[in-house]
DNA sequence: CAGAATCCGTAAGGATACTG
DNA sequence: CAGTATCCTTACGGATTCTG
């Protein structure tokens, strides 16, 4: 079988769709040393609101890339843990945040660049 | 400086925003091996609109992700090339293309057994 | 605490028509 | 050919409320 996402009807576009998003990456991130607590996820990934982060939760979930594990606390406690799969995309998408980190200063002058000669 | 795309209002955020998108990943990929026309492009993306493609275009080239070049033919022709920044983009998102082609398998084996589960 | 459910405004994005 | 402009319809995603 030859997957390929530049057929619109690949299964692969809809999959590249849902994993290149900027929630997704920036969770992966979070989960990378071992498994977290919805709200401490919700903390550390600033202005993330909970639906956008259960959505996403549970959309990994759904594809194999972390699991969900419920504790009978009281309150409930809930965690989420990366599987092989969801690190080998981890593995994947950590280029990504570390190009954005890395290029931040470039892409300002590029974008400064254009303003200048839009001004003209 | 220390840029950090897990505060909201960090300018890594818009940027982690900008290109964790499946029409970035799918256009750089296909500039990888030399400057490509606007129409080559639209066909080799099965089901972009050109909308989408004309305005993903324009923002990676404000970004100084790829130049654009007009030649003064009839009717005119227009080539878009990575720069240096872009192609070191496209590295850091290759990873994600091979990995969404690469895992779809899985990534199906994973769906069918959540669909066990809820019909049970 | 960890969500599900609802409501709602905005923006993403397709389709179509028009231009240099 | 390579767009821009317009219209229009989805769905993304935030805010709020409610529950085990």
């Amino acid at each position: 079988m030859k997957w390929n996402p530049y057929a619109a009807e690949c299964p692969t576009r809809q999959l590249l769709d849902r994993i290149s998003n900027k929630w997704v990456v920036l969770i992966l991130g979070l989960l990378v040393d071992g498994p977290k607590r919805f709200s401490v996820l919700k903390r550390e990934i600033d202005g993330i609101s909970q639906k956008m982060l259960s959505q996403t939760l549970r959309n990994l979930e759904h594809d194999g890339l972390l699991t969900r594990r419920a504790f009978p606390t009281v309150p409930v406690t809930v965690e989420y843990e990366l599987t092989p799969l969801g690190q080998s995309l981890n593995v994947a998408v950590d280029p990504l945040r570390k190009w954005a980190t890395g290029n931040m200063t470039k892409v300002f002058r590029a974008r400064e660049r254009v303003e200048c000669r839009t001004s003209e």
